[in-house]
RNA sequence: GGGAUUGUCGGCUAGCUUGGUUUAGGCUUCGAGGUUUGGGACCUUGCGACCCAGGUUCAAAUCCUGGCAGUCCCA
């Protein structure tokens, strides 16, 4: 047996966080690496994450009379050049696929849009087929040549996509902003990662949209990340792919449309803000088994302890317990589900026995409390809500503590080397993004938050200009 | 596109400088048996590797050439 404690992680998180994330990924079993390059494989406990994202949200947009639909994988080149400024934006990425028996070229799918744009310009024909809410969970293709990182980049990847289409202006901007509202509420409430609603500069929006707007959370190392985006499309692509309705004016019109999605990267950024040196640490509300029984059993008890274990179980049911009566010694097992992330963990051994209690460890603080038996659902229950709450709190004085605003590059500068998130008023104009992004290591524009101050005194961080905004800026993922 | 660097059991690695007692060693994982079990237990035992192709040599994991693969810089 080695000296050293074989604890948790190897790496620590404040001292290597590029190789402590890889590290925690792989040893919680949320995922692997493939054989094919930049693709990885996404293991069950990171699936049953993403099966409880799409339960959830297919639950809320449902509510909102969006229905679910599948598209195929394939793109025929002449569809994925109709909208020029969306061909050239994802140019880069795109895998082809050589046909020969037909003449055409086919893409894999690095987004959806022509493919589904293409089916509504048959299927909409009047006002009254307006709106049309369509939403898919599929997979995507972009293939990134630049490093690749689990989670957070890989060349393919499953995200939902949503596609509306409207007969006005007025509605597309409102309903583009409910749907950016949603993923703010399912990043807060399900998975505890507070997140700020912007939107993107010139530079950083869609190819092919008129606007697009952001949720994006602030990285442990420093970097921001983008949660999900919500576009507006305008009447681009209606235009390029023939989408007219005869309004009630029987005139024909082109109609508004906007797309939003949300990934895996998700439980990426999941793992980082809450994972500690032990392991992931999950929010309650996304962790499917949320307890975890670890029976102490000597000889002598065994039985009665194996025996209360099970009444616990059953009795706790709906928080998905496990009850782990696998041969190994407690001490291997609390650090295995310690690395696995499970909210809560329930012991129960002779002392307990004898006391009639069970002793609860939490795994955000890894503090120790002892419950009467009688008194256990209701504090489990009040233990659980707890997490989710401590978890979110952290997250977001994390959040306050590494935003800072600047009034001029020197500022900015050292911002970005302190690895800050920055807030900058800004003039908008695309010459000063790109000037920020060469002087300040990188740094890019995050977004433009929703939430802007009524006047702004101070002038462009960069130009010393009249400032338009204040702008989020700062080195992202 | 240019440069640097690395390929050894499933994972981490020792050995390479100076070729030879190395049956390629260790830790970990995995399998079996036993003793254990309140923060990664112990003993016994088993399985498991020199990226590929040439070359140099009495002798190559080790030196040379090429290929393939990875990583990191620079443009």
């Amino acid at each position: 047996m080695s000296k050293q404690s074989k604890q948790g992680l190897t790496v620590k998180k404040d001292e290597n966080f590029s190789e402590w994330y890889p590290e925690l990924i792989q040893k919680a079993e949320f995922a692997d690496y493939s054989s094919v390059k930049g693709c990885m494989i996404i293991r069950p406990n990171a699936y049953s994450i993403w099966e409880k994202i799409q339960n959830y949200f297919n639950q809320r947009i449902e509510k909102l009379n969006v229905k679910n639909a599948y598209f195929p994988l394939f793109i025929p080149e002449s569809f994925f050049k109709k909208e020029s400024e969306h061909a050239q934006g994802f140019k880069p990425e795109v895998a082809w696929i050589e046909n020969k028996e037909e003449s055409e070229r086919l893409a894999i799918r690095p987004t959806s849009e022509t493919i589904i744009y293409d089916s509504y310009s048959k299927w909409i024909r009047s006002h009254r087929d307006l709106p049309l809410r369509l939403n898919q969970w599929g997979n995507v293709v972009r293939w990134e040549t630049k490093a690749t990182r689990l989670f957070l980049r890989t060349r393919e990847f499953l995200w939902q996509e949503g596609h509306c289409i409207y007969e006005t202006k007025e509605e597309c901007d409102k309903e583009t902003l409910i749907y950016l509202k949603e993923y703010k509420k399912l990043c807060e409430d399900l998975l505890a990662i507070p997140v700020i609603m912007g939107k993107k500069t010139e530079k950083e929006k869609f190819a092919g949209a008129l606007y697009t707007t952001s949720i994006e959370s602030f990285m442990p190392d420093g970097k921001a990340l983008q949660m999900a985006t919500s576009h507006n499309l305008g009447q681009g692509f209606a235009k390029a792919f023939n989408i007219k309705y005869l309004g009630k004016d029987e005139k024909e019109h082109y109609p508004w449309q906007n797309s939003w999605g949300l990934s895996t990267r998700t439980i990426g950024a999941l793992a980082m803000i809450h994972g500690d040196d032990q392991g992931i640490v999950l929010p309650p509300n996304i962790a499917y088994n949320k307890i975890v029984i670890v029976p102490i059993l000597f000889d002598k008890d065994k039985e009665k302890i194996l025996k209360k274990a099970n009444e616990i179980k059953i009795k706790l049911k709906k928080y998905n317990p496990i009850l782990d009566i696998r041969d190994y010694s407690p001490g291997w097992k609390f650090n295995e589900w310690e690395l696995k992330g499970i909210p809560i963990r329930i012991e129960l051994g002779p002392k307990d026995m004898q006391k009639k209690q069970v002793t609860l460890v939490r795994r955000d603080t890894r503090k120790k409390e002892f419950v009467k038996f009688s008194n256990l659902s209701k504090d489990i229950d009040k233990m659980l809500k707890d997490i989710q709450k401590n978890l979110f709190n952290n997250a977001s004085k994390f959040l306050e503590l590494n935003t800072i605003y600047v009034k001029n590059m020197d500022d900015l500068k050292r911002a970005i080397k302190n690895k800050k998130l920055v807030k900058a008023p800004f003039c908008l104009n695309t010459k000063c993004e790109d000037k920020i992004k060469d002087e300040a290591d990188g740094a890019k524009s995050i977004n433009i938050p929703l939430d802007q101050p009524k006047s702004i005194k101070d002038n462009c961080v960069y130009c010393n200009t009249k400032a338009k905004v204040i702008c989020l800026f700062a080195k992202s993922y």
